[in-house]
RNA sequence: GGGCGCGUAGCUCAGCGGAAGAGCACCUCCUUGACAUGGAGGGGGUCACAGGUUCGAUCCCUGUCGCGCCCACCA
């Protein structure tokens, strides 16, 4: 006996149990030999994180597509695993540290701080993946990997040496984004921009040579800049070569004010002369396009901050020779005003040393107001950029780096979508991976982190790095090199965290060892992701499996959309709109949130979710449970050889038809990755067709004594749910597995996540337009029923009906007696007088209610039905008025039109009829 | 500044060249033996606006107005 209801805490962990238990999900399993593969590597989560609604869409989706081809027969691998992810980690372990009062990670050391992260990491790491599991994710977890598991670091450490002996890989000088507060490099994807409220200063240089006078403008020119602090770094000026206002001022110095460093006025078109006062201060150290600017003129780069962002007591300079190699080093501070000729560096002016940045503009404005150097102070609103993890101001930093070529790698990764090779779904997600990729800047890798993959450099007295597999190869390598033994030291930095996630649809195979894994399930063939990682991971994937594996990584890319809460605010921990997917699942269970997240999935959109909506499909569940029930109480058992294609009751065809229809539809909907249509298909079928129409149709002959049209309701009852199970069972996998077993009279041959999908079912047509028929027939009687508030059963009389109608009635007289409360149906030339009439499909149906019905309220109805019908025929008749419409428009359409007019023609001589008897009535 | 997308029923959204759809909400009726987490019925939309293409436009094109996102930009 199946439960009076579905509890799905009770269930859903013992089905999953039971998944596993079997291997169900087990990739390449006996049972899948000489299957087609399948295969998708799943968006490797933050180990230490737990699952959000992101994570949900996202598995879902997956799990959708991997339970759907498993059923078709494939062999399918869902390669699960777990990301380091460097940053996030390492900083959730230091907080740890500081909130329990330890000491800190430098106060550790390298080696007891990553056994600490080791320590978080085997504690915490086992989350996410049982709340991928509460979802009903299907991951072949006897092959879950982890970024920094023995096999992943060998394929980091192959790919890195590689890259370098290619020389794609490099060390090189230049400004990276810093960030002051994690003290560490990180690439330009890691940087967001964010408006912020500011001012713009004014602040004037006084002119060498002359008298600085406020009241005189030509004895100062006046830059503006949203950062008066880095005015001590300094190295020019610069103007438009065709600014009149400027023109003779080029080749002028200027003596910086508080640093008395003279520098000069330069001519450079970055300047713009609609911004600003047109006259830009150059401060290479600190600005990537000052920097530009700096390399053009070759003028020093002066750095005035340490690693923290604050003031250097002396200065770094850094010299420009060339323009691409730039050398850096510590020197004197020098007197004011040297001599002409040079450039004057100046030391940092007294009581400034130490200050943060923003302590340090403040003092500087001040200072320099109290020169009378500031013109003016304006609120201006720019956009700066911010760490997208410490949210904490961006500073552009010189320092040593190593860099990916990724222009070289984006090549054939640009290439392959431009083929074809690889798709995105939906198509347009392809401009932003262009964009993206053909003006792709060089990637930096190197992190000043500790957790994860420590960079194979090693390092000589000298500086020259030595890149090998292990420390021995490099020392060889060195000692090669020197000609003697030499002591190195290595490169203490790690890789980004997305170096390895580059790999990871060939790693997770097993690369670089030539598993049959990886000859079998690369390239994968579906990758579903969010949008907002196509650049971070996406595309690096590409260029990666490209360049190693020589074939794309995967074959579709489905980009989702983001889950938002239900106002459209994207959920964040800040705000405090974050909808937890375990407390649903607790609430709702797990297949309600799954089926919600794939019917709301529709492409290009992102999803606002709310409870009720999720609500909305647990009650769907227990309709489809409830539906269950009622088989199983009417003895609809599952029959052995059952096949649709023999059944001869009308309205088990008809069920059969419609099933067939879903069947196609729903597969058409997965193969272009609708999963918001086939959801809704599936949903359609079974509350509409299936419990609305046709358990109500049979219950008359299930209730009634033993037939062969019982027995064959029965089979067919119990066939359809099972096909429609199985159907639901990509989307619902909990409580269709739950009633695949509940519902067995014999032992099931397998579990239904392995159980074959449906076959291409039959389609009886005829059958299909006869109950058709009777729908219509009945929803029109209940619809009048309703509208005049009759309860009572009453009788039907069908006026003038043809041959085939009266012998349709009779055949469905029970049928329709007992869903439209009709207490007998018969046959007259005409409809009785004062009766209700209906037209259903050119054909009045009366209900003879004199003395129940409101003549008036009738009279009315039937009114608004004559408006309707002459709206219909006017609108028919505009456009077979039309010449060009006749002449123009195909045929077929022409037809239709026709048709519908004379189908209108029809049904308002009906109407007319009815009136006029009705008026006779009174 | 460059790009992408969205304005359709009160709300959330499908549809995207041939007679406007769903879910929720709302209103009316229904404790019938699967299910009140239910059943039956109903109201409600010049498909943002203006032009254009077409025999025909919610759908294609152009523009306008709103809204969102991505990329670039510390004057």
């Amino acid at each position: 006996m199946i439960d009076k209801t579905y509890q799905p805490s009770e269930v859903e962990g013992r089905i999953y149990r039971t998944w596993e238990a079997t291997g169900a999900f087990r990739a390449g399993g006996p049972a899948r030999v000489g299957a087609q593969p399948y295969s998708i590597v799943i968006p490797p989560p933050n180990v230490t994180g737990s699952l959000h609604m992101g994570h949900a869409l996202n598995n879902t989706l997956q799990d959708v597509l991997c339970r759907f081809e498993r059923m078709r027969g494939k062999d399918v691998l869902w390669q699960p695993g777990t990301d380091h992810a460097g940053i996030a980690t390492q900083m959730v372990v230091e907080r740890q540290l500081m909130e329990r009062q330890q000491p800190g990670r430098r106060e550790m050391g390298r080696e007891a701080f990553l056994k600490r992260v080791w320590k978080w990491k085997a504690e915490s790491g086992g989350t996410i993946v049982n709340q991928l599991k509460r979802l009903g994710a299907s991951c072949d977890w006897s092959r879950e990997r982890f970024t920094m598991d023995e096999g992943l670091s060998r394929a980091v450490l192959k790919v890195f040496v590689a890259l370098y002996r290619e020389g794609l890989i490099y060390k090189d000088k230049r400004l990276v984004n810093w960030d002051p507060k994690l003290l560490t490099a990180i690439s330009d994807l890691e940087v967001v921009q964010v408006e912020t409220k500011g001012h713009l200063w004014h602040l004037r240089y006084p002119i060498e040579g002359k008298t600085f006078n406020a009241e005189d403008p030509s004895t100062f020119i006046v830059v503006a800049t949203t950062r008066p602090e880095t005015m001590l770094g300094d190295t020019a000026v610069a103007v438009h070569p065709d600014d009149e206002r400027y023109k003779k001022l080029v080749g002028k110095n200027v003596i910086l004010p508080l640093v008395g460093r003279r520098i000069p006025i330069i001519a450079d078109e970055y300047s713009d002369p609609e911004k600003g006062s047109g006259a830009v201060k150059i401060t290479p150290a600190h600005d990537f396009n000052d920097f530009e600017v700096g390399k053009r003129h070759a003028r020093p780069i002066i750095n005035i901050f340490d690693q923290q962002a604050r003031l250097l007591p002396k200065f770094d300079v850094a010299t420009v020779t060339g323009t691409d190699k730039v050398q850096i080093g510590h020197l004197r501070a020098v007197e004011i005003n040297d001599p002409p000729g040079e450039v004057g560096y100046g030391d940092l002016p007294e009581g400034l040393a130490g200050l943060d940045r923003f302590a340090a503009r403040k003092q500087i404005v001040a200072r320099l107001e109290e020169k009378n150097l500031v013109e003016k102070t304006e609120p201006h609103t720019n956009v700066v950029p911010h760490g997208d993890r410490s949210n904490v101001v961006i500073e552009p930093f010189l320092t040593d780096q190593w860099y990916v070529n990724a222009k070289k790698l984006a090549e054939p990764a640009i290439a392959a979508v431009r083929e074809g090779k690889t798709n995105f779904v939906p198509k347009n997600w392809e401009k932003t991976y262009f964009e993206w990729m053909e003006k792709i800047q060089p990637w930096c890798i190197s992190r000043q982190l500790w957790w994860g993959h420590q960079i194979p450099a090693w390092y000589g007295p000298d500086g020259k790095a030595f890149v090998a597999f292990t420390e021995a190869e490099a020392q060889s390598d060195a000692d090669m090199h020197y000609g003697k033994k030499t002591a190195l030291t290595r490169d203490e930095d790690v890789l980004d965290t997305w170096f390895s996630s580059a790999l990871w649809p060939f790693s997770t195979l097993g690369w670089p060892d030539e598993t049959p894994e990886l000859k079998r399930f690369y390239p994968t063939s579906a990758l579903v992701t969010g949008f907002d990682i196509i650049f971070f991971w996406v595309a690096r994937m590409m260029m990666m499996g490209l360049h190693f594996m020589k074939e794309i990584p995967f074959h579709d890319v489905y980009i989702h959309a983001l889950v938002r809460d239900a106002s459209g605010a994207k959920m964040s921990k800040s705000k405090g709109n974050v909808i937890d997917p375990l407390a649903l699942i607790d609430d709702y269970g797990a297949d309600a949130l799954r089926f919600t997240l794939a019917a709301m999935a529709a492409q290009g959109r992102d999803i606002k979710l709310s409870t009720q909506r999720v609500e909305g499909y647990r009650n769907f569940a227990t309709k489809l449970w409830n539906a269950a029930r009622f088989a199983e109480m009417n003895g609809c058992a599952t029959a052995a050889g059952f096949d649709p294609k023999t059944t001869k009751e009308t309205i088990n065809q008809w069920i059969i038809t419609q099933f067939s229809n879903t069947l196609a539809q729903v597969e058409l909907a997965l193969a272009d990755y609708r999963f918001n249509d086939a959801a809704n298909r599936i949903y359609q079928f079974v509350w509409n067709f299936y419990c609305d129409w046709y358990l109500e149709f049979t219950k008359p002959v299930l209730l009634g004594g033993d037939s062969v049209t019982k027995q064959e309701t029965q089979a067919t009852t119990a066939y359809v749910r099972d096909e429609m199970l199985k159907l639901l069972h990509p989307f619902m996998p909990f409580i269709t597995e739950e009633l695949w077993q509940v519902t067995a009279t014999a032992p099931r041959q397998s579990l239904l996540a392995l159980a074959d999908w449906p076959d291409k079912g039959p389609v009886f047509a005829e059958a299909n337009e006869e109950v058709a028929w009777v729908i219509e027939l009945i929803t029109a009687i209940r619809s009048v029923r309703a509208e005049m508030n009759i309860t009572a059963a009453i009788p039907l009389v069908l006026a003038g009906a043809s041959k085939e109608t009266q012998a349709r009635a009779e055949r469905w007289a029970e049928f329709i007696k007992r869903l439209a409360r009709v207490s007998e149906i018969s046959s007259a030339a005409s409809a009785p007088q004062g009766s209700v009439q209906l037209v259903v499909r050119g054909e009045v149906a009366a209900l003879p209610l004199q003395g129940v019905i409101d003549l008036a309220a009738e009279c009315a109805r039937l009114a608004k039905e004559m408006t309707k019908a002459d709206a219909d025929i006017a609108r028919v008749d505009a456009k077979l008025g039309n010449a060009n419409f006749v002449s123009r428009a195909p045929e077929e359409v022409v037809e239709e039109e026709k048709e519908k007019r004379e189908e209108a023609l029809a049904r308002k001589a009906k109407v007319a009829e009815a009136l006029e008897r009705l008026k006779g009535a009174t």
